[in-house]
DNA sequence: TTGTAGGCGTTATCAG
DNA sequence: CTGATAACGCCTACAA
């Protein structure tokens, strides 16, 4: 592919008979060029069809205006709102996004990264893959003074920016809902523990059943390498086959749950009766399956967008920003899947 | 921030004694040079963790690695499919992913174009906002040798590159479908006609009706900005408080297929019998409604991928690649929202 | 097979 | 307020 010439500010410049700098300087608003100056050259500028060019830009500042963001799954749906709200918070504010998937692959996550790290991205967005335990590969951005920020799937074991929601109350408020419900016996469904979030909702999980006087039974709670539907239909088909099958699932993820919600039907369980669940993340499905499921709303867009902005925030600060963590907020919302007492007023 | 100096090809030259440019040339296995001196710089390159600077090289071979994605919104299933397809065709060739959603408005496809642009992206894939009817933002690109690549939504009369269903086909197998299972007034929901993808869907089922024998009604054929649960709920009620209602509808994408059967369900309809319904584009959610949604199956994830790989073969091609278009199959899928017949065997 | 030198387009420093 | 100049890191024509 051959490249037809375009236009510089050396252009611009012959053509006013002015330097090269002083062209430069006015299309970026420099203060010490003169607002005539300015708009006469603007003017040229967008006749000529000048566009800046921000590879050559990028070089000389030694810092490009694209941000890397790494997820596992794009198709997921908490995951596109994610990329979502990033490319919302990116593009106001000028920046690009570069988007890489693991497939919650450790190995695909170093590629992808390395990727990143030639093409010298001037911020990165992460969420864990699944299999990742260690950072080092991250720890290169971080050295070279890359700002990272890790979204939702955080490492345990590493200082960092974090936009996060309170995955243990949740999953704490979640499951004594269950139990406020009338359920003595609640499954869990998770992923690995290796993963904070998991970790985390897990021991919310159990939390609520202590606070609740429950017993915890190691042997009704599930961990997934995935959280997929074929995971749900096995653990649903493994629950409902035991001799005391549970009557209330808490799943860390809608699809699982919608998926034990179809299946605990297809062999003749009422929902909420027989068996009460609830799911995590508000996905679209959770509306569409019948009966509609209760979960834990997760402010996927909001925290796309305050994960890129915080980079940004990073990046054009003029002295260091502490390390922090965000914490958002998610709310219990109550369906029919998991409502079995009618509300008392 | 501040970034710490990186170890370039001058570094790795000085170390041994050699010159910068055998050090490129090594890095990028050039023929010239001896097998074992690219061995040598390449294993110290490794010890060193030197990381290419693809800015540097972008700028002077004038030509990056990252592709321009250009959508509507991303977290639809649909394109969130596509989205997935495009970064695992890029990935695997070494290029990366810019992306940007137009959330359906001209304004933002211009704004995202243009940061493209400057970026000087080397090759875009774009699907078109609904509004958008001009493409002078897009032939810019051609114009100065960059490969854009249309993909589902595409220009009305603009040659180019396309990435495509057959849509006038798929859905007048859709309709026709609906015909075999005895519908005589069949309802349509479509886009803005605007939109090639709608036209032809339309004109599609325009066909299918012809070919049944069966009365074209206007007021059954209902276009939106959107295609939204909103749009679908809407569109229901008027349809079925019509005096006379029709029995079938096909919708040219899921979500409002959905919000269809919901609504008609809530009403006492039944599906299929008195109402049977069809969608497009084979969302998750078709499996989760109840009754499962028949759809048209879109292959999303595939049109990504060959989108991407077409970008590639032009960019990489010695000559000119002259433009086509690429027709990809669907298959139409019969589930139980539109099954009123038993198969025949 | 390797080295030298120039330039990609911009911005920052320094001088005027 | 403006101009000249160097440099960002890499690649490649040309020279050796």
């Amino acid at each position: 592919m051959k490249k037809k010439s375009t236009i510089t500010i050396y252009d611009l410049a012959k053509e006013l008979n002015v330097s090269p700098s002083t062209v430069s300087r006015a299309l970026n608003d420099h203060y010490s060029i003169g607002k005539k100056t300015i708009k006469t050259i603007k003017k040229l500028a967008k006749d000529r069809g000048y566009s800046i060019n921000s590879v050559a830009a990028s070089l000389r500042k030694q810092q490009t205006n694209n941000i890397g963001v790494l997820v596992s799954w794009i198709k997921r749906p908490f995951q596109s709102s994610l990329i979502s709200g990033m490319e919302e918070a990116a593009r106001e504010s000028g920046y690009n996004v570069l988007i890489s998937q693991s497939h919650d692959k450790y190995d695909h996550e170093i590629e992808n990264t390395n990727a990143f790290y030639d093409s010298r991205i001037c911020g990165l967005v992460v969420s864990l893959a699944m299999e990742t335990t260690d950072y080092k590969h991250l720890e290169r951005f971080i050295d070279n003074g890359t700002p990272v920020v890790f979204v939702d799937r955080i490492p345990g074991h590493l200082d960092g920016y974090k936009v996060v929601i309170n995955n243990f109350e949740s999953a704490m408020k979640a499951t004594l809902h269950l139990v406020e419900q009338g359920c003595r016996r609640i499954a869990y469904f998770g992923g690995t523990e290796n993963q904070v979030i998991y970790a985390e909702r897990k021991r919310g999980y159990i939390e609520a059943l202590k606070l609740s006087g429950l017993p915890i039974d190691e042997s009704i709670i599930l961990h997934g390498d995935n959280l997929s539907a074929d995971e749900g239909v096995k653990w649903t088909t493994y629950l409902l086959g035991l001799d005391n099958p549970p009557d209330g699932i808490f799943s860390t993820n809608d699809t699982a749950a919608v998926s034990a919600i179809q299946y605990a039907k297809s062999v003749g369980k009422r929902i909420p009766e027989d068996l009460a669940i609830i799911g995590f993340n508000n996905d679209p499905l959770c509306l569409i399956i019948d009966p509609p499921l209760s979960t834990v709303h997760h402010p996927a867009f909001d925290m796309g967008k305050l994960a890129v902005e915080q980079i940004i925030r990073i990046m054009e600060a003029e002295e260091t920003i502490p390390v922090q963590t965000i914490m958002l907020e998610t709310e219990v919302i109550i369906r029919a899947s998991s409502l079995r007492k009618k509300p008392l007023d």
